[in-house]
DNA sequence: CCCTGTGAAGAATTTCACAGCT
DNA sequence: AGCTGTGAAATTCTTCACAGGG
């Protein structure tokens, strides 16, 4: 098999097969065919597949992929095999909300700091995550990556504040920023960041209800799952 | 100009040039081109040209496109230039930092009811939210669309229920689904479903930091704005 | 027979490049 | 000159369809 160019969307359904076989494992499924597989997901049996063997000959012909195998391998794919160190920005409504998150620690993501540039919230502790962490003052970010190792960054501040906290994550040697403010960030071509932006999924939300095509009687496909 | 089918890339990127526009609008930017729009967001002029053209002549040739009069138009395309009524399902920390969140609201979605299968949580006002809203309970939810004019639901439950309270959302009128649980949601097609799924985006970050192909050096964009 | 992996065909999307308006 | 709207070309992604293994 050769080493092609991998297409994003296979990129990004890749985390979905994930879900579904994490799932079906909990559940003591042993394998699943690529047909199982895509219907959980509303894709073709040829997509999954296709999606599949970019990575290797993982599927067992007569059996289908053997669940366990498959996790272990796209896991590794992901990088999620790894435990990532991160830290985030802003202890707002938001910013707590994650902090108490189970999910990140689930998927083997560990936050070591948090930050807000709001004098009062600095100095308080956290609820809701099980390690003792207290908010720091955003100006104590500076060499963060380097004294507690975190390669990942949360941003959950303003709009307003966004650019300037990204780049102040960016000279702390952040390496991946998860966006939650609802602005593009500039960033250099070798920080990565994923977007979270509820206003912008809410409008999706908004159109496939009531926008221009859903009012003239189109039978589009409603799901969007990213 | 004839009304072909849009490209659903074409409909996801509108949610970005709205909220750059907006934010344009809001410094007094008066016109902006398809380059200066595009720049902003990491697209070619043609790309943005071509999207917007699909839903009528809104530039103007020597000039650009003016601002106001664009984010209008994008806004009823969008269907956000009405209000919204919706509901959450799930008092959690998630849920009430989503019910907390001013985003909604500025977006002209109006959160009218709380529900939690909580018996602790039934009741409980939530902080944050400017109205009078309590915590009631998940039986409550059926005829919620009638009663309260909501076609909008918001599903932050664990992912065990949450299929199931997305049957009682459908069954109690409403028409779109902001998914926030790890699942992927099966609904008659009517119904929209939009998903958001914090663990699958920090995967595509930890995926574009150190998965494989980062380990091999590959130097592709990092940027994932959907 | 059931299932995977894959080349080839087909469909969708992006980019190019240019006519035409200001 | 500067900029849009748009066919046509180029590219990317998905589906088809079948060879071959279990």
């Amino acid at each position: 098999m050769k080493r092609a160019e991998i297409p994003v969307p296979t990129i990004k359904r890749l985390s979905f097969y994930l879900r579904r076989l994490e799932e079906c494992a909990g559940r003591g499924v042993r394998t699943i065919s690529s047909k199982q597989l895509g219907d959980a997901l509303g894709l073709t049996d040829a997509q999954v597949r296709k999606d599949l063997a970019y990575f290797g000959p993982f599927g067992h012909p007569g059996i289908g992929y053997r669940v366990k195998e498959l996790v272990q391998c796209i896991r590794r794919i992901l990088g999620t095999d790894k435990t990532w160190k991160a830290v985030l920005v802003g202890a707002g409504n938001l910013g707590r909300a994650l902090a108490a998150y189970r999910g990140f620690a689930r998927k083997g993501f560990e936050l070591v700091a948090v930050y807000d540039a709001d004098p009062r919230m600095v100095g308080q502790p956290l609820t809701g995550c099980d390690g003792k962490i207290v908010v720091r003052h955003v100006d104590e970010l500076a060499g963060a990556a380097c004294d507690l190792g975190a390669r990942l960054g949360i941003l959950a501040v303003p709009a307003e504040q966004a650019q300037d906290v990204a780049d102040r994550m960016i000279a702390a040697g952040i390496r991946g920023i998860m966006n939650f403010a609802p602005v593009s960030l500039t960033v250099p071509p070798e920080v990565a960041v994923v977007g979270v932006d509820l206003a912008v999924r809410l409008e999706q939300l908004s159109f496939r209800v009531g926008g221009l095509l859903a009012a003239e009687g189109n039978p589009d496909s409603l799901q969007v799952e990213d």
